[in-house]
DNA sequence: TATCATTGCGTCATATTAACGCAATGATAA
DNA sequence: TTATCATTGCGTTAATATGACGCAATGATA
């Protein structure tokens, strides 16, 4: 099928194939290079950037339809997931957006269920940065990851959509498998540190820190230390993954 | 308007006043006599029991829509809410039970926007028992309150929601104003006590608890004893607002 | 071979928590 | 009138957790 025809349909019959009025917006989080980073799209004719977004089936679980959703915009699979927040303002809609899209793709249309209000229920994923190759799909000119210090513009209110997400990653970092989702099977000290202090915005005392995650049992230290650093090298550490779901359970025991 | 009409035009032409495939459901926490509470509907025909729900009109807030369905099921006005969580299995819908409803009302209709799959979206509320005098809506034949611990059957997947909002509920007992919300203004320190101990399902030393409690500053100990008790009378307390939203920003400051 | 940033492990003073003691209170029963 | 008793308010103590910092070891680079 044409790229036109997909779209006008999308448009025109969306709604017997989609729940009406309902969307769902993913935030992606990895952490890369010491930064906390997050996947957007830039859609085709817009300046903006937007969260990775889409509707669900009329016989779709919602959290398969975020998981799909995931997929099939930017090419990641299969990764943690959770419902955070919805957002529900009465004025959040598409209509502008979504005509002048239309426009620019040269359709024409009176009537969409698109042009409808939208309430969107926000969806976190936690994300192995080096295992994901962003592949912006159909609609979409551009897929990129942002430093979460370095947000662009974005449509509608997905900043705010962002913004909230984060708040809630922090406060869940010592009740979910924060770093266990979003480093790389092995990983130094150092480096777990400053995904806590990203998250967190603060600086944690490197020796405490230290002391306070080992004290948990979580994390294995391996015998492998990380290699051509001009000082002391750091040990990798691994996930000890029954002892982390079990830890996650009553809290990390500990506060940060 | 008589009502078999207020009926059928909800089920014909509400598609046009409210979202579609979107609902709100409403659970209402109590406490009184030293246990926890919570508001439930019975539907006319129906021997299930249902928490308050009801549907987000087409330019209403959401969070406006949880208070107004909560005032408009129960009489229940001014209250303290917040969402919790979205209910999305693809197979709770409505249809069989409004079918039936409508039947047992002598109305006919083959097609209607409540036929439909509904996603829901739960809203936790916390109210003052003793100033809550429920009256059953239109299409329900009753209204009342039921121990957290002797919940009677529930249509749909309303036990599962109740469930979850009773477990977030625990979740945020230090990080929200539960006791101001859900305790008339002056209380007991052993009342206060309980009400945590309900919530989160265990015993605590009733001696620490005070210590805690009093000093995070949150209450205020009056002058006042509760008169007529068979011991020792104990004082009343009040909570200062002030202290315990300032408090509430970072947690309690401290883990019972 | 010296330098230097960084790491791993340790110390110590202070704060927080859990567990429990005890005198005071005031309605009820003797 | 007085003793009884469950309960309250306030306090003590030991164990544990936390925050702030010291110091020798490491290993690529100068």
């Amino acid at each position: 099928m044409s790229w036109e025809k997909e779209i006008r349909q999308l448009f025109a019959e969306g709604h017997e194939k989609f729940l009406r009025n309902i969307s769902v917006d993913c935030i992606i989080f990895g952490f890369h290079e010491n930064e906390l980073k997050v996947l957007l799209l830039q859609a085709k004719y817009a300046g903006s950037w937007a969260l990775p977004g889409g509707f669900i089936l009329k016989d779709e679980h919602m959290d398969d339809a975020a998981k799909r959703i995931l997929q099939e915009r930017t090419g990641v699979d299969d990764v943690y997931m959770q419902q955070f927040y919805v957002f529900s303002e009465p004025d959040r809609s598409n209509k502008k957006i979504n005509k002048l899209f239309l426009k620019n793709a040269g359709i024409e249309l009176e009537e969409s269920w698109l042009f409808e209000r939208f309430i969107t229920v926000g969806y976190s994923a936690l994300v192995d940065f080096s295992k994901v190759l962003p592949v912006p799909d159909n609609i979409s000119s551009d897929c990129k990851w942002f430093n979460i210090h370095d947000i662009p513009g974005m449509i509608l209110d997905h900043r705010n959509i962002l913004d909230k997400a984060l708040e809630n990653l922090r406060m869940q970092l010592n009740y979910h498998p924060v770093g266990y989702n979003l480093l790389p099977e092995k990983f130094t000290m150092p480096e777990l540190q400053k995904l806590y202090e990203t998250i967190l915005d603060r600086k944690l005392d490197r020796r405490n820190f230290q002391r306070k995650i080992m004290s948990t049992g979580i994390l294995k230290r391996l015998d492998e230390t990380k290699k051509g650093v001009a000082h002391k090298a750091p040990y990798y550490y691994k996930f000890d993954l029954r002892k982390y779901q079990k830890a996650l359970k009553g809290g990390m025991g500990f506060e940060l």
